[in-house]
DNA sequence: GGATAACCGAGACGGTACGTCCTGTCTTCGA
DNA sequence: TCGAAGACAGGACGTACCGTCTCGGTTATCC
């Protein structure tokens, strides 16, 4: 930055750019500069081609940059798929049927047309071999399901469904499926089949 | 081997026993030495632990060794995955609801007690890197899948639950809930939150 | 703390003790824990501890502190070496054996019992990376050589050895014995094998 | 050079061919490669510039094979100091004062003209931090200077000096002066001035 | 019944990545 | 305007595995 444009808070897109201390201080420009290459290397090559020292690489940053800011290279995934994850609707029509088809119908086109999908994937599979991943993935998915069961607390609340379903254990139920597709690559789900899927939770069964 | 003297202080007691050719052909000793080195190293320091020289050297075996008959790590995992298979019980009460409980409770239980739940979460961690994992794992979850299912298709065979009901979709819903409590480290569902599970499946939510 | 706590006697032995800024010139405080730090982390660890990193941690400075004033690492170590100069003998018995008996005995028991021998070997080791500090570890030899040379230069005039011996090189053979064992972590010699050895110098080898 | 990814491509076709484990022993062309690589290393940018990443670079050998067979930075440079100490001449003229002049000029060229003084004084510096360097050091200087004592050993037996000379010691004070020289620079010394130190050692310095 | 072929152990090889430490520079903020 | 603090890019450290490549030795099978 030494000339002398003032993007602050600019979209720095040009990891090329030399980038200094800005003193005693995290640097956004750097951070931002890392979470980008962070995501673009899971875009283009996958789990597989996530490294530490490719990221470092890409971004221009010191490893011990990275390091420093996150500890495991599974922070730096969550972060990541943290930054991603924008966009999920909060669905409320009244139908519940119609609010969990509309949210898992958009959890798996985000994770399909998104990069946020492989970042997820490769989230997990950190987490089989990274005890703070697994603990990270835990908690996160701890808040989501938390966040998400709204709906259902919503349709409990209105009479829609009974007193006696859980919320959060039914929202694992809907989650998980999304899940199991997500790391067996399955996610071209359309969204008649999203709607018969939730149909089989939220109706009867029985004949 | 030019005298007998050799490794009297084996670190391991089962892959020290000397193994000597037979031949010009698969040595059936070597193989199961391999298979077991990579069953215990998995079951002793999961999936983080398990590297083809971390097997090889507790087989006392040669890399090339396990290369020339699993040609990666995915195969072997699934190799041991599947000799680990436990008998499933493929229960018939005449209840779905009972059924499935029975079926996840054991899936559950197998998985937390056996170390075929770390086997099998280290497979779908290394899906997530090695297409030929990935493809592996998908074709043994659509077996798996069919196989199950028989359950619900019997329970719509005798008019317990809707025509209408898809046995592998309904199937995969029960299923992927276990897959997700194995990758976040949460199989210590007791068998009435298991039961609890599955009414919110069979019975209706609606109030 | 940020007042009152004046510290003025500035022989400050604890490092951790909090200075205060003194405005905008050189605190000759910060400067003394810079230099105290050094030396006591060459003492306890020896060159292969001493770091910038190390000193500015233990001194409680920044690191730009340290580089202000002291341009390089070498110069740093220099410095300390210089204060740490405790009273090298400077003998004139009227024997030149016994003068540079008493000079190279001194010179190993500093070297041996006081931090300064690990500091010199330091020096050297690093004059062999930095340029500043050959120069300025030449330029100090120079002056040391000169000023010691002054007893083989009173031995010459006293009539005790040849006017054909170069009291400057004479000096350097002594002295380098002295260097020899010091970056060979010898320095454990008796003062009747340092006379054996001056003798060589000063007496005829010849049967 | 502003960056150290310049030359990879070097011009040096031994280091370029691609070589490969010829089985489960030692490559011998590997070791040679690294050797020269280090060798040349030294030679261009001294021992600032020497470090197993660079030389594995330019060996396009992998670290580890390096550490494989030299555990440390400071038993590589002691292999490469061995290598190039050739030539050394063993003088035996009848003339104690001849031998040692011979010698130790010798001894100063091939440090001067060869990238063995480099060489030898990055081992010195290494011993500074390294304590296997330390060692390996002193073990060296015990050997040198035992096969070269010979010759004052022979000048003894032939009656040119005193029984009472310890060849040891004896030569030690030749050796150091060359130390000395080495690690401050000033290497050049004319025979002239090199017949006149070792005068110094063997005649005697009395009027 | 001697040559041959494939297996097996062993482990070296060129590499990539790990996570840590240090270098020397830079900037902010407080005094 | 200095000092404390610490972030920054970068380079090196020494280690763990990867997947490949001989090697030397060992049988069974084929000629």
């Amino acid at each position: 930055m030494t000339d002398g444009t003032q993007d602050t808070d600019g979209t720095d897109a040009e990891a090329s750019a030399q980038r200094t201390s800005i003193g005693a201080r995290r640097n956004p420009a750097t951070a931002e500069a890392i979470r980008l290459a962070a995501t673009e290397i899971l875009a283009e090559k996958g789990y597989a081609g996530f490294s530490v020292e490719a990221v470092a690489r890409r971004a221009r940053a010191g490893k011990p940059t990275i390091y420093r800011w996150w500890p495991s290279k599974a922070e730096l995934l969550l972060d990541v798929y943290h930054r991603q994850k924008t966009g999920m609707p909060e669905p409320d029509t009244g139908s519940l049927v119609e609010d969990l088809t509309i949210y898992l119908d958009a959890l798996l086109r985000i994770w399909r047309e998104t990069p946020s999908g492989t970042v997820f994937r490769s989230l997990i599979a950190e987490a089989q071999t990274d005890s703070a991943a697994a603990r990270a993935l835990r908690t996160y998915l701890d808040q989501r399901l938390d966040q998400s069961a709204a709906m259902i607390r919503r349709a409990r609340t209105r009479g829609e469904i009974s007193e006696t379903v859980d919320p959060l254990l039914a929202m694992e139920l809907v989650t998980s499926l999304a899940w199991t597709r997500l790391v067996t690559d399955r996610l071209d789900m359309e969204t008649a089949a999203v709607r018969a899927a939730v149909s089989l939770f939220v109706e009867s069964w029985r004949a």
